[in-house]
DNA sequence: TCCATATGCAACTATTTGATTGCAAATATA
DNA sequence: TATATTTGCAATCAAATAGTTGCATATGGA
């Protein structure tokens, strides 16, 4: 438990895609998020850690209560990846136009 | 390795990524993808069943060889939550906005 | 037919993961 | 001050993961 701290990695998890539904709607402490979960408040806990660590969620103190945020930003890295992912493809479908094109001039 | 086979799981590995990346721009081999890759032939063959899968590759038997092709569809599956999680992120935006306003109104 | 090539499958291993229980620290409240 | 509440941390465990090596199977070419 220690290692690959990355945005995807965090999201593989489905507890954790749940958590970040949830802090996305509002911000919550652990025990207001555990509510949500049938696993105990320990293991919602150590979701959270990791997601801290990875820095999709930030932890702020309120008197003894500590209220998770979601970090949009870091979110958006897997938007980022999605975007190039996409672009890829989108390229990849214009070289299928080009052959396709290049079929039908050869019906002309 | 024999669960939890969805495209979250299939994208958090960045072995995964980077074939998926590849597979992208065009299908490929096993081998043709384990020459980009300092893993051996076989990793990268267990990579390619673990995305089979998922679904998010797909087998075409061509002789010998065996091409893989990417499934788009399923790639659209990370869209679609992300979408989802950004319209949470944009309703609880409006909100703050709201807050904000009131907060303005009293000022007047 | 014989051989090289391409691939999948099985067995094994070290590491990581997700979860549990128990305990300690810090803060609020009576 | 004494007590309850909120939380994090450590130890432990079963399961999954990513990788390796070795072997079997199937196809194509000499």
């Amino acid at each position: 438990m220690e290692s690959r701290r990355d945005v995807f990695q965090a999201i593989a998890d489905p507890t954790r895609r749940a958590i970040i539904m949830l802090l996305a709607v509002s911000a919550m402490t652990p025990n207001g998020l555990a509510e949500h979960f049938n696993s105990s408040r320990q293991a919602v806990s150590k979701h959270l850690q990791i997601l801290t660590e990875c820095e999709v969620v930030k932890p702020e103190s309120r008197g003894r209560e500590i209220v998770y945020h979601l970090n949009n930003h870091k979110m958006q890295e897997i938007e980022k990846w999605l975007e190039q992912f996409k672009q890829l493809m989108a390229k990849r479908f214009d070289q299928l136009d080009n052959v396709l094109n290049k079929l039908q001039n050869l019906k002309k």
